[in-house]
Order: structure tokens, then sequence, then C-alpha cells
DNA sequence: GTCTATACATGGATAGAC
DNA sequence: GTCTATCCATGTATAGAC
């Protein structure tokens, strides 16, 4: 596994292990919230440690970042697609996968998660190319997999419908969420979901009829 | 017009708005760049005056970056889409709309620019609140009107499928240049605008044809 | 209004006792 | 390994001369 965290691992002891995770809780909740802007004061704080107990675990600020990111991203990974989906015909697979990714608006930490990945891009540039690199390309790669499997539907291009179907996703989150659009341009996702599934399953047989 | 900056506006004699523009344009470089973090010293610095200076023509550090904002969105909108290409047909006008809002990708002003609001969205909602006010929400509508009063397209839903259009070209944007995505899932934006026009056209007219 | 110099607070990181 | 106390650099904001 491809990781960019390269804080040490003291001693691994039961106690050892259970402070450092009291400390990545606490970060979580810290960062997330504020941005990496903050403090580690208010980390070690958060966590219920002296600072410097923090920085027993982690070698410095970056790395105890880098590797909260790394672990949220194994975290939210798993929270992802099963296989069983892939079974489904295409009007539930389109629709299922649609739910499931607007699903993450209501999760507070993946918002907030996506909020510094995108804030701290251009500082931290490693670190939003291991989210695309880990969450972004394998998502789009299975919805290519499927469209391009399903005889149902008959794109000339699946990788690029993929994009288009998981960024419309996407950036309705970002919009509606991050961007707090929700009050000036409410919507509600089933609208979303709907429409996303009638404009690919229109096209898709439409496409069909055309080749 | 609505704004969020407040920032006094002192004297406004010819030699005091160019230092204001001075300043103006050195917080632009350094904030987009490094993002709200970014030192007064520094923007005072970039800017080529005293810190002194720039606290004259600004309260604090917050009014400066909403001021600078404000200006940016100012600049970018009236670099939006004019009027004539609603003459277009439908094909044309989809595939102008996505190569207009594909090139943004090539403006390093733009990019960051989109990386800070939604970065600083946590500590400054009132700041995205505006983009989506400003940017976001006339671009749908527009984009809504236009599918809503054409002939050759008939979606149940036009408000819906003008967000899945501009989400997709959006984050498009989002994962290949804020995120650095280009490099590891490199696609070729004709790819995007070609699947984008293709995708619309077919459900367009099979929806037609459906209803 | 603009400059130089500075006050005051905060934050990252470390020293040293236990 | 964990704690308290501290060093030192940096950053926001202001004071005072011109």
């Amino acid at each position: 596994m491809k990781t960019i965290s390269d804080e040490q691992k003291p001693s691994l002891s039961p106690r050892g292990a259970e402070k450092r995770e009291k400390i990545l809780e606490g970060a979580l909740r810290v960062f997330l919230a504020q941005g990496y802007s903050a403090s580690m004061d208010a980390i070690a704080a958060e966590a219920g440690v002296a600072k410097q107990t923090v920085y027993s675990h982690f070698k410095d600020k970056h790395s105890l970042f880098s590797a909260l990111i790394d672990r949220l991203l194994d975290h939210f990974l798993t929270a992802g697609m099963t296989q069983e989906i892939l079974l489904l015909d295409a009007p539930s697979f389109i629709r299922k996968v649609a739910q499931i990714s607007l699903s993450r608006m209501d999760d507070w930490e993946y918002v907030s998660l996506l909020r510094l990945i995108i804030g701290e891009s251009g500082r931290f540039p490693e670190l939003s190319e291991l989210y695309v690199a880990r969450m972004v390309k394998p998502g789009i790669q299975k919805l290519a997999d499927y469209l391009r499997a399903n005889d149902q539907l008959r794109f000339s291009d699946p990788d690029a419908v993929a994009r288009i179907i998981h960024g419309s996703l996407i950036n309705f989150v970002i919009s509606q969420e991050i961007m707090h659009g929700k009050h000036a341009m409410p919507m509600p996702r089933e609208r979303m979901i709907n429409s996303i599934v009638d404009l690919v399953l229109f096209a898709g047989e439409a496409s069909k009829q055309a080749s």
C-alpha cells in the first residue's frame, strides 16, 4: 500500500498505541474543523495529551496531517461500493451509485475532508494526488468498466461518460454542502439522481440505436 | 451590487488609488499562491509598499481578503458567456459552453481562486456563498433557461440537467487541475466536451420521443 | 498617506524532570 | 513515553515621525 506518511511508530506497546489513537482522533476533529492552520496546542488539548506526546508519536505537524489523511482515505474507501452492486441492471446500478455518492453529503467528516484536501492541494499536492489515486480514479474506473460491459448501454467513450456521472455527483456535494449553496440554490438530491439516471439511460439507449 | 467587503476607502486621490491598486495586485498574487495563511508582510513586500500602508487602506487581513475575492468575482464574471451564444443551436451551444468552462483550466488565477474559495469555505462561508450567488447560480440558470426554451431538447427537469452539465465541467477542472489529477488520470478535454454534447443531445432527443 | 520601528500574541518545536 | 515549562520565529496590528 502506497503511503506518504512518514511518522515514526514508537514501541507500539498497548498503552502507547492508545495514546496514538487518542491523538489521531483529536487531530481528526481539529483539522477537519479548522483546517491545516489548526494549532498543535489545540490538537493536543482536544486529544487530552501534552503537546510533547504528540511530537513523540509524530515527527512534525505535516507528518501528523499526512497520517491523518491517509487514515481517513482508508476509512472512506472501505465504506464505498461493494461488489454486488455490479450485478444490478443499468437503471438500478446508476441509481445506486448516485445514492451512495450523495449520501456522503450527510457525513460531516467526508465533507470536511474533501474541503481540506482541495484547500491544501496547493501547499500539499501529494495529498490531493493520493486522494485521486485512491478514491477518484478507482471509482471512475469501476464505473467505466460497468458501462463498457453492460450491453443495455453503448457509449462511444465510456471513460468520459463515467467522469460526467462522477463529476456531476461530486460537484453537487461541493456546491451544496462545501460551498453552502443549499440555501441559495436548493435542490433535492432525488431530482439530481433521477435526472442522472434518465440522462445516462436515454443517451445509452439512443447511442445504441445510432450505432 | 451586493458585496461583503467592508474596507474603508481613504481619500481616493489619484495617488492613493494607485497604492490601493498595487496592494490589491500584490495581495492577488500572494493569496492565490499561498492561501489565506499568507502573511501581511509578504503581501506588503509583493505590493512594494510598507505594511502600514496596507492597513491604511484595509481595516484588517480579512477585509483585504474579502475585497480581493469580490474583485476577482467581478473580473471572471465579465469574462463569462456573452448573450449571442444563446442564439446558437443546441449542439453548438452545449459545445460552446463546455469549451468556455474548460478553457478556464489554463487560467492559473481562476484555478487558484476556486481552490481558495473552497479551501476557506469553512472559515469564511460568506465568500463561498458570494461565489455561488454570483457565478454558479446565474450560470446554471442561463443554462437551464436555454434547455427549457430549446425545442430540440425536452427534459423533464431542465434545472437538474443544467446542474449535471455544469457539475461535470467544474469537477473536471477540480480533479484535473486543482487536485493535480491530470498526471494520474489524464484525459483530453475534447473527449469530455464531445461526450457531454453527445449525452445531452441523445438524451434530449430520446426524452422528446418518449413524451 | 506613507514610512520605520515595535508591541503583543500565537504557534511550532524542544529541554529536562519523572 | 509522558509531562511541564520554555525557546524562538513568525504574524497581526499599531505607534510615531515625516
